[in-house]
DNA sequence: CCGGAAACTTACCGGCGTACAGTTCGAGTC
DNA sequence: GACTCGAACTGTACGCCGGTAAGTTTCCGG
């Protein structure tokens, strides 16, 4: 395959080391040609097989709704749960960082890629069916449209935060010392669908007066 | 002031603009060249007054914790309660979509000014406050960190998920028919601190889909 | 062995941020 | 009114960037 003139697997490499560079120090400062310098290939090569930047970023927001959609599925198949897709949803977050930047940023991506576009569709359509779930799990569900939305935004807010550092930036994250990211996720998200035992655990304001 | 040799008041354009260009196409493709070219100054004027590029941006940023600050301030001055906070943060960053980018992106900006720093921990101090309100409105918080998160992030995840389109485009947005995005924060984030049924800032009429 | 397609190269263009050395102008000073 | 000084702004130059066009290398099916 790599034959000193063929990379022979250049398309993989670009976004392995581009998810890299916008982990580390943004989107804004991945560039194709410092890119393609550390993989030893002129400038130029990656175009062959995304065609611009932007389709490198569009290739990195397909496979990021894939994936994500693949793990709501999975959790969704062994039963974890509203509250536990909403976790993986963080988990997803933080393990692909560079990905979830990329795939909630617009400005970013270019607009009628097919595939992109399928991605996304399919992996809001598992974050939504999760969220419907809820009234399965035996938990009434008053506002529907509401529980989806905030469902949705305090996982999307906390892996937003947290990826951007603000949580610690901003001594939140002191307040629970030592304790691990998807805990503080699980203990937040469930003031909204707590855990159906305990009185206190669930919706405030819902229960009593 | 404006002579045709000094601009008199370019700082503040520079502001005005950019924050017009990052609203309309995002941070990544705002440019100090053509920005200067649309004030009809040298690329090199806008460095006089801020250094560079990030200096830019960092200035955006300020503006934006202070304008924040101020606004969280007005509202817990007022008597507003938690919730009319969470929907005052949704109203800003509505508001002022570019500088509410800027000032959550933290690769886009510089480390240690100062100024920055300030503007930052004073705002952030005003959203820990409104939170810790909760206990006066006498609301049990049993897991007052958890609350801290939860509220912050489920009112940071809406306001990201509208200003990136992402509301729109999931399909949840249609789920409210014409509903504002303000009414929409009101009954989302109801669901975390549900509307006081007593007089203070309940918001009647939200229940029910 | 051949011809086409895929993968990659070199050469070039304009735009970008930044550095540096000037230039213009108001305001204060004698 | 000339002199100075600092703030505001200009012009030129450099290197990096994304994108385009034309050419080269290699693989592979016939």
């Amino acid at each position: 395959m790599a034959d000193g003139y063929h990379h022979g697997n250049l398309r993989a490499a670009v976004l392995e080391r581009a998810a890299e560079v916008i982990e580390r120090e943004g989107p804004y400062s991945f560039s194709l040609r410092s890119l393609a310098a550390d993989l030893g290939v002129s400038h130029t090569a990656p175009r062959h097989h995304f065609g611009s930047r932007e389709g490198v970023l569009n290739a990195l927001a397909v496979e990021g709704f894939r994936d994500l959609a693949a793990r709501l599925r999975a959790d969704r198949e062994a039963g974890g749960g509203f509250l536990e897709a909403g976790v993986e949803y963080v988990r997803f977050a933080t393990d692909r960082p560079a990905h979830f930047q990329v795939m909630f940023a617009p400005t970013l991506l270019g607009e009628g890629d097919e595939e992109l576009e399928a991605a996304r569709e399919a992996a809001f359509a598992e974050l939504q069916g999760g969220v419907r779930s809820l009234a399965e799990e035996g938990r009434p569900v008053e506002d529907g449209a509401a529980a989806v939305v905030a469902g949705w935004a305090i996982v999307h807010g906390i892996a937003t935060l947290a990826l951007t550092g603000n949580l610690d930036r901003s001594g939140v994250r002191r307040l629970f010392e030592d304790t691990d990211l998807l805990t503080i996720t699980r203990r937040s998200a469930g003031l909204l669908f707590g855990p159906v035992s305990g009185p206190s655990g669930g919706v405030p304001g819902t229960g009593s007066g």
